[in-house]
DNA sequence: CGCCATGTGGAATATTTGTTCCATTTTGGT
DNA sequence: ACCAAAATGGAACAAATATTCCACATGGCG
């Protein structure tokens, strides 16, 4: 004998949100289709938002988007709003205890590693939309556009994501240069002025990739530098930084983050070359 | 003639608020230390906390947090708060305006192309979660648990993914071995009975790839295969696929879904060596 | 054309959250 | 060991925010 037609459980996660979203966008009046779209394009801004601005934004009434939260299964935006501020409770994440539990049925286990890691990718993907600005990224991008080389260096978990980069600056038609290899990295023989050098690394830093950076900085060449904590020493070389932060599941993190960041400069980049 | 003794202006950047913490921590006493300190290393969550959150994060009361707070120059947690919610209002102009002015200025248009790349990875992710079993990565990781070496192959886009995949299995000391570059593929010199192969390829597909599949089929070797498509050659040959749609923006793709679906297939494989 | 069902938004209320106050504890100097 | 100054945390208060309610508008259908 509920309100609605058909009463439903909240979603318990950004994918179930989204499906949701997806399923029941054609069934809405007007107005909490407006909520729907610009909700759907601007999760990230639900975390940081209260709902007068959230509603402001979907041009409605406050009391039309707590209807939109309603229609979707929540009881309010306050429940909606968890969904996006959970992933901070990772305070005290009770490591061990995740991580115990993780082998403790396989059969399970496994499955549920591939929604838990999703789920991270979600909510790195919405950290970047939030701690990245546009204009870092595009300085970036004029800066490569111009560069007479973009020198490229990131070992071990960072390699997966100058290899990409180095895929796609080559499909742009940008002249780049990836650095391989441990005890390789030889700044002096390769890079000269008007070059410019990204590096990625991710905590623990790589030392080589910090000192080549390093080098590179003091020889006048800009770095730019690509990472997923504020604490990157590449930071102290670099004219601009980028942070990606990627939640974890088990101690394992994915790339996400990294790889959208990365994939969204050179698109970048390709727009700044058709406009000239 | 303030309550404070430096009556300072408040922080009007991240950058200052960083420096003035750096600055000002060695005169604060031990709890507002605790509330720099985790502050400092904790930047992002402020955003989205209450004052009661970040201060049971810090371990302590409330009013410190406010006082820490003050102590910086903000008038209180709201002020502080603000710096890092601040730059969202960029967000509030209606989309579809933003649309139009895709041109007029860089900087928008590249904001503009790292939410449509969030975009497409949610999108990536939730297909993933739709279209993969996860008895098929369960039964993948076995095999790769149990081969004498795995073999990975995968060029142009597919590197990325095959290169982080590498090093994720050699953090977890699965043997493996990936097979660089143009025309040096070389079935026959180094894959034996009892090996797999771990093929990755997105159309348009890679002829050497796909042969390198074969060849190994024919000889016996368990072939996996991970694509971004129904029509993929390699199943031909392969005893598991795993297929990872990736949504396009301007004819790009990341690589969330692959990145994803390979990490969760490391973790898995981890977890079936806790068990044994 | 008028009625009913449904959708809508402003204004009232309840709840949560930020902020201040002050009694108590701790610290450091003599 | 004593005192003054500083720091601390609980509890009261103020402000902001979420949520509900209801009068009004709208659109489909007899």
């Amino acid at each position: 004998m509920s309100d609605h037609p058909h009463a439903q459980e909240a979603p318990g996660s950004v994918s179930e949100l989204l499906e949701r979203l997806d399923g029941a966008i054609d069934s809405f009046p007007k107005r909490l289709k407006q909520c729907a779209s610009f909700t759907r394009r601007h999760l990230h801004l639900i975390a940081v938002s209260t709902v007068s601005e959230m509603a402001k934004a979907c041009d409605v009434a406050p009391s039309v988007y707590m209807r939109f939260c309603q229609a979707l299964g929540f009881s309010g935006y306050a429940e909606l709003q968890g969904l996006f501020r959970a992933r901070f409770a990772e305070f005290r994440p009770d490591y061990e205890v995740r991580l115990a539990s993780l082998h403790e049925d396989g059969a399970i286990a496994t499955s549920r590693l591939l929604t838990d890691f999703a789920e991270a990718g979600h909510k790195s993907l919405l950290s970047i939309a939030n701690t990245v600005t546009s204009d870092v990224l595009d300085r970036i991008a004029r800066g490569m556009a111009s560069a007479r080389v973009v020198h490229l260096v990131g070992l071990r978990r960072a390699f997966a994501v100058v290899s990409n980069m180095s895929y796609l600056l080559d499909k742009l038609g940008v002249p780049a240069n990836l650095h391989y290899g441990a005890g390789m990295l030889n700044a002096h023989g390769a890079i000269f002025p008007g070059d410019v050098l990204f590096a990625v690394t991710f905590a623990p830093f790589s030392d080589e990739t910090v000192r080549l950076a390093e080098a590179a900085a003091k020889r006048g060449i800009t770095v730019y530098g690509l990472t997923d904590s504020e604490h990157c020493p590449v930071a102290e070389w670099a004219t601009e930084m980028l942070i990606a932060r990627e939640d974890e599941v088990a101690g394992f993190r994915a790339l996400n983050a990294a790889i959208t960041l990365t994939t969204t400069l050179a698109v970048s980049i390709r727009t700044l070359q058709q406009q000239s």
